[in-house]
DNA sequence: ATGTTCTGGTCAATCGTTTGAACGAAAGAC
DNA sequence: GTCTTTCGTTCAAACGATTGACCAGAACAT
């Protein structure tokens, strides 16, 4: 039984008041003075029809969408459901919807027109940004935007994670297992966090005196790991360790190692950035570094929700990087 | 530079023409006749101010939201990637946004009131539904929704893989390669198509001529299946292949087999359903059968943009299946 | 008795777009 | 020259909710 769909009217008709009354009921509005047996007329109304407020209505008038955007690169990297769950829970805790697409590059944009204008209330990026042009179409758009795990070049409007620490950790954990050539498969230019992962792991050879070993750039994905590890296995010197930017590259760096007949951990050490459930269950068990992902989901969208659109946002989230010890290293043969 | 909103009268303003022509030539309206140069001045005007069309307002209305909802239990599943990536396509080509979220059980009421009313034209659920307080609550609400991979009790409404394919596939690769005792890791019971791959198993058991081996449940998770791979080995008459019913806990299965001190493919075959990039890195790379899952998001978004709310929809969606022979099967000992 | 404050509401304008209807001017029919 | 069409455009009424302003009656103070 499809009822048509219910209004204001037709609950204020049944619960004998005026619409306003019962916008104002529905809404919990303070500044309501009514009596207790009246709000119990609307309420059950309300109940009675099944109202649920017509949200265009409601934001046309109010310009508030109570939706939020967040934009992923690709939701094939599992590493964005944990960002997503976290966004989502936050979202939800403030009674916001939250719409997750993924498009990068132009497509953002074709998005950004698809999305049209009052949608919503806040936009996340997530990822790799490619967004030069995106910025621009952004910041004309008056609605308050943010980056997650990444960094504008022209604008301060992000949260990250200490991703210095994370390879700090990796490469600590390296060296008190005796490894001297630590070699860092880095993650692609463009990516911020590859960037900061790797400044990290510089600053981490320095602190304990090591020579950077090689070090070679690859895709956040297993065949992108896999060639590049490929690559690094091919130079004179052999690493005895390998720091990976990403578990996802990580998958395919392992293979890497297997294709060159060598064994892990006995021949080559690997660790990797971000953990994941699946990560317990490769063969062997990969060493990772967590990231709290889900609370920088959470953090991107809470503070979206207080931001306006010129406010500026710089913040490194301050929270659990762990070192997750399984089986994927060892001490160097 | 923040510029306040743009609407329609600000356009008309600056073409000097009226609200309705500019909203005509915006909307490319059919029944318009103007004259060209007009036409040209509307454009200029809609591109100088960058007159993006208020969504609420437009959808109070025409009443279409020109969104649509897709329901999914887990992004951590990336066998939903690619449905997404699918449904995201089609719906961006048809003109629509796609919200997917996360959600089940009671949550998927909670997120339902959160849409409200008139935000979605239209909701896909995917994968296992706990669906029974949500059914009844969609079809009071008059908006057209299906099941995708699953399918409901009492309505016909739904798109589905052929998933009794897809398991003989699986069965008859084991077969042809001398496999007798062919065991069934199965999906949870409550899901849908945990039942059909089971239905389809069986059948093609039967068609070998073979006896059923043990069959375990587990949920769809690499814990799940390694626990339920555990229990299997611990069985007198060891399989020497097993068809699991799905790749995530494919992965578990394979780690209970090394766990098992046996080795794959040598002592123990493993085949799974859905194919992933992952799948290609394991160790040993897994065997799958691939199911057109982005076919199957994209056919869904497809149907839901043509269907009327009291529609009935029941289709099994030919597409693609196919065997990916990896190097997890090999003749038994 | 008169003015003031409070209680419990009602009124009506507004948000930005869409769209059926109307309308003035020009063109064509007879 | 008048009548009907057609063309190009304008008018104005919705859509459903929100919210500042207003108001009738009761209660209270002086």
């Amino acid at each position: 039984m499809k009822r048509s769909r219910v209004t204001l009217a037709d609950v204020a008709a049944v619960a004998k008041v005026d619409r306003a009354v019962v916008s104002r009921v529905v809404n919990k509005d303070p500044t309501l003075s009514i009596r207790p047996e009246t709000r119990e007329r609307v309420l059950a109304a309300v109940e009675e029809l099944g109202y649920r407020p017509n949200v265009a209505a409601r934001s046309l008038r109010t310009s508030r969408a109570h939706m939020f955007g967040l934009f992923i690169p690709d939701f094939a990297n599992p590493v964005y459901a944990e960002i997503i769950k976290g966004a989502e829970a936050e979202a939800a805790s403030q009674g916001y919807v939250l719409v997750t697409g993924s498009a990068s590059g132009a497509a953002l944009g074709d998005y950004m027109d698809r999305i049209g204008q009052g949608r919503i209330d806040g936009l996340l990026l997530a990822g790799t940004g490619d967004e030069s042009g995106l910025i621009a179409q952004l910041d004309r758009s008056a609605i308050p935007w943010l980056m997650l795990n990444n960094r504008s070049r022209s604008v301060k409007r992000y949260v990250i994670l200490d991703d210095a620490r994370a390879a700090a950790l990796a490469v600590e954990h390296l060296v008190r297992l005796g490894h001297r050539r630590i070699a860092h498969l880095a993650g692609p230019s463009r990516a911020d966090t590859a960037t900061r992962r790797s400044a990290g792991y510089s600053a981490a050879m320095r602190e304990a005196g090591l020579p950077e070993g090689p070090i070679v750039a690859a895709d956040y994905t297993p065949a992108g790991g896999a060639a590049a590890m490929a690559r690094m296995l091919a130079a004179p010197e052999r690493p005895t360790a390998v720091f990976v930017a990403n578990v996802a590259s990580a998958i395919g760096a392992m293979e890497g190692v297997r294709a060159a007949g060598l064994e892990i951990p006995r021949d080559v050490s690997i660790v990797a950035v971000h953990d994941l459930e699946l990560a317990g269950y490769l063969n062997p068990a990969l060493t990772t570094v967590r990231m709290p992902l889900g609370e920088l989901g959470r953090r991107g969208v809470a503070l979206l929700a207080g931001l306006k659109p010129d406010d500026t946002v710089a913040e490194v989230l301050a929270g659990p990087i762990e070192l997750i010890q399984r089986r994927s290293t060892a001490p160097p043969p």
